[in-house]
DNA sequence: TGTACATCAGTGAACGCGCGTTCACTGATGTAC
DNA sequence: TGTACATCAGTGAACGCGCGTTCACTGATGTAC
């Protein structure tokens, strides 16, 4: 029977984060003024700085939520498959890049805001972290006998590199040239293998 | 014996353009804004609706002078090997790309200006064009019998993607990883030479 | 179990600031005669 | 060659706006006794 919200919110830090995330969903890094995720959130601008100094840590932190939330969509993709065979670890590790690839069409402004530049630093643990996965991917290659050991170094700059670039170029859609995002997909990751030099399964 | 700027700038929309390119140079796409301009041109910011219909039209024509600085860049790297052997064609086409990754690195604000978002259409022609210098490259490769005609299609998306992709993580200095430029470079471009499927030179 | 009070998490008005844009204007330039 | 005048490219004050941030405050919660 309660009329209007209670006074107190409760959870103010979470549902300023959860607004923040929903806002750069629909409009990127550029939509994340303090006092649109405030009034989002129901709450007064002033209310902010009870749980975040300013409205930089609170942006940072919206960032890395939106980074989790692309990790976790690379965790997604590749959990759809079982590991056994090292064809599995292959097709594991692909799916990893193509959830990447997706995500940032999927989900282009809050991938830009992923990777928004941004002065302070999340004060939460970056779990899950695309990083992570990566090399947890380039390690299930290595144990499979797909990925040479002495290359593991190097992959993954190389992998995230041609993954993000295209992710990129295909979320701000700046390439002049029609080509569908399964096509880009495969061709990306077959370039990937190659680059990496993956063993045949 | 001219006391102070006379009343007639002369050239005004270049020199915005110019302003606009130094102010990005330094500070990146944040620093784009209009008053800023017309200040470093030494102008008041009123002046500029006489060249430019609103600011964002100034900041589409300053992004596309970002591109046409790195186009220009590309083209050197690449010219400064003459054409010669199929050998000296592919030096050429990883030139290209190396000069892209040092120029992200190099001009990191600049780069990211380069690709910032903007709604306005610049009304400069893009020349040099650095999709132009790519698709050039290929064709090149094509031409000394190193790139495969069937894989041309594919080629810039792989190769753009790649070289891209690592640009804006050494850029933004997000790479987890000790690794210098001309390293990452090396791999970068033996990735994508093994991901076009070059022939042996 | 009830009351007093400290603590905490909000409110809402106000601040100064820089932004893009407009407007009436003015100084300089170029052209007609 | 000189003068009148239209045109052009600037000025500078003013506009409304939204921003982040501050401050004195108030309502709700929890704890001590």
């Amino acid at each position: 029977m309660d009329v209007g919200r209670p006074y107190h919110h409760g959870n103010l830090r979470a549902a300023l984060l959860d607004a923040g995330v929903e806002l750069a969903r629909r409009g990127g890094p550029g939509s994340l003024a303090l006092r649109d995720l405030a009034r989002a959130a129901g709450v007064s601008a002033s209310a902010v700085y009870r749980h975040f100094p300013d409205a930089d840590h609170l942006v940072a932190e919206v960032a890395g939520r939106a980074r989790r939330e692309l990790a976790a969509a690379m965790i997604a993709g590749r959990n759809a498959i079982p590991p056994s065979t090292p064809a599995a670890s292959r097709a594991r590790f692909e799916a990893i890049g193509e959830a990447y690839i997706r995500f940032a069409i999927r989900e282009a402004p809050l991938f830009e805001t992923a990777f928004m530049l941004v002065e302070a630093v999340p004060s939460e643990p970056e779990v899950p972290s695309a990083w992570q996965v990566l090399t947890d991917g380039l390690d299930e290659l290595v144990a499979a006998g797909l990925l040479a050991p002495p290359r593991r170094d190097e992959a993954p700059l190389v992998a995230w590199g041609a993954v993000h670039g295209v992710a990129s170029i295909l979320a701000r859609r700046v390439l002049p040239l029609d080509m569908d995002a399964d096509e880009a997909i495969r061709l990306t990751l077959a370039a990937v293998a190659a680059g990496l030099g993956l063993a045949q399964t």
